[in-house]
DNA sequence: TTGAAAGCGCTAACAT
DNA sequence: ATGTTAGCGCTTTCAA
């Protein structure tokens, strides 16, 4: 009843397969899609009626072909298995839809050229790349940029659009938290070497600690893990400190399971705090942390990318967004300060 | 030193370009590229040579338009910030990507009709579909399965390729578990009902429930969240359950937030179970789940659409994973049963 | 307001 | 082993 049974030949309805039923030429019906003020209503009305009668669906290889426009934007991460990236990479895919681009996704597996595969196999067809925490080179970034635009996440590259999560505002609340009860000693547990966002948090994190008097002990990670996290807990003893922080909440994660296996109490005899608010209160005990808005990052880089795509006109936006800490469970009073 | 600054004119080079630097014709150039294999080895050096000295790289969209393969496939998923799929995502990424497909990502932020949009706007681009746990009725996935083969996961179709995660292994030793410790009356906190899963896992553990003598109470909660979770706590305490099992790892992680909340302490004063076991041993105490291995099904489901893509050939495989109950610190025996 | 014609960059018969 | 030719589906001058 519900109607017509066309010939849905799952073999795809061309615009002049539209144009022999509209009865009007094929430019008329390209015409009908893409500048509708040209044409007579009742001719667009005529065209869509066909169109979707038929079940068309424009094909974009085509339309690229001859307008040089994909109508899609990538983005590549590190690891869409980390939760930092997820909301993310959820933002700019909603955004970007809206738009009406479709997104590639690429995850490079925290390796440099891994990354640049996807990204100059990619960049043959997409309009433009959000690059969240790249590990590539500023050289091959520079490059990739050249020839589409780039949106970086956690990656300052001059006259680059750019959105930056600052670590430092969290990290000195974190310090001086630490400092008032009584720590002296704190390891950081590092992130990749490639990653902005490391750089960034050591350097803060030294900053700050010099001003409180703190003596902070750099533990090296590499691969930001659970497992990482847990493997570390041996030299986070060794060390002699009282707290630690961990490049991500994943590897915080990781250590107080390593802590809770050797039977270590936290926030008792060790404090722990993590970054990025991924894991919200799933841990136990509820994990002090420093905040870090994928979400928003994600927002902000869809934003700056669509700009630049609608405007025509690149962009060396530099937006920057704050952290702050977030007090949980994990934090408390040093025991083994104070000799 | 290191050589010659050609004209990188980001403006793409054409095979043409190569054709006329390599003194051959556009064809052979082609060739050279595609079937190797049928030119003089000399010639096909040449080319190469002289492609990568212009800085060539195919324009996909003419490739596609001209053989209708477009070497792109999609994920979609309902919620990419939910836990369970991005390792999934990361596999089909991954196995594609060696497979010389680029990926398409999209996120129907678990509702149907955007999902019907992303999948009809992606079929035009991709050689094939991964649909994770989709939303979309029946027919329409079958009319887009019509178009290109899709690969199911979490969702049963006659006919079709799917990966399906069988709850019930899990659930029967959920059970079984809650029994031996004497619950009588368990709560369920279901999933979307447009959720395969949720309708298995309520099918498993009624009919487990059923065989031991248990009471299962079915609360429905629609849209998996922590805060759905924490806000159904009311609820489960009105309802004399001594345990509750949730649809995800998600909301019962939700659900001890809230009973923490209310300081009722798990798992003395009432058990929670997940499922998918996603967050590890990340939440305190730490969960007792039914594994999921997400991973696993992403392995599989790309597989089954890659092995569809190069044979040709459609597939009504139907992959099992089967799901087991991993014991850790939310049950124990209950408290309030015994009269 | 609409149509005719050319061309986007590539591949694929079909020659040679 | 290589060149010629036609055409994929769409957009876009240019004419009418």
């Amino acid at each position: 009843m519900t109607g017509n049974n066309r010939k849905t030949t799952s073999t795809s309805v061309t615009i002049g397969d539209i144009a022999r039923v509209a009865g009007v030429s094929r430019s008329t019906v390209s015409r009908a899609f893409s500048r509708p003020e040209l044409l007579n209503p009742e001719t667009v009305r005529r065209v869509k009626v066909a169109a979707d009668e038929l079940g068309y669906v424009v094909n974009h290889a085509a339309r690229a072909l001859s307008t040089g426009r994909f109508g899609n934007v990538a983005v590549v991460v590190p690891d869409i298995a980390n939760p930092f990236f997820p909301p993310l990479v959820r933002r700019v895919q909603t955004l970007a839809d809206a738009a009406g681009y479709a997104v590639f996704l690429g995850d490079s597996d925290e390796i440099a050229d891994r990354e640049a595969n996807l990204t100059s196999r990619l960049s043959a067809q997409v309009e433009g790349f959000v690059l969240a925490s790249p590990r590539l080179d500023e050289e091959r970034i520079r490059e990739l940029d050249a020839a589409r635009p780039v949106v970086l996440v956690n990656r300052d590259i001059d006259g680059l659009a750019r959105v930056l999560i600052d670590p430092s505002g969290g990290l000195d609340e974190a310090v001086a938290h630490l400092h008032r009860l009584g720590h002296t000693r704190v390891v950081y547990l590092s992130g990749p070497r490639e990653s902005w966002s490391d750089q960034q948090r050591r350097a803060a994190l030294a900053r700050a600690a010099e001003r409180a008097g703190l003596d902070v002990i750099v533990q090296e990670l590499g691969r930001p893990s659970s497992a990482g996290g847990r493997d570390a807990v041996g030299g986070i003893l060794a060390s002699g400190a009282t707290a630690v922080i961990a490049f991500d909440d994943v590897v915080a994660q990781g250590v107080m399971a390593g802590l809770a296996l050797r039977g270590i109490d936290v926030p008792h005899d060790i404090s722990v705090i993590g970054c990025d608010d991924t894991l919200a209160s799933g841990t136990h005990p509820a994990l002090t942390t420093i905040s870090a808005a994928s979400a928003a990052a994600g927002d902000a880089a869809a934003e700056l990318l669509l700009g630049i795509l609608s405007s025509g006109e690149r962009s060396d936006a530099r937006v920057t967004i704050a952290t702050h800490l977030v007090i949980r469970a994990t934090t408390e009073a040093a025991r083994t300060s104070g000799a």
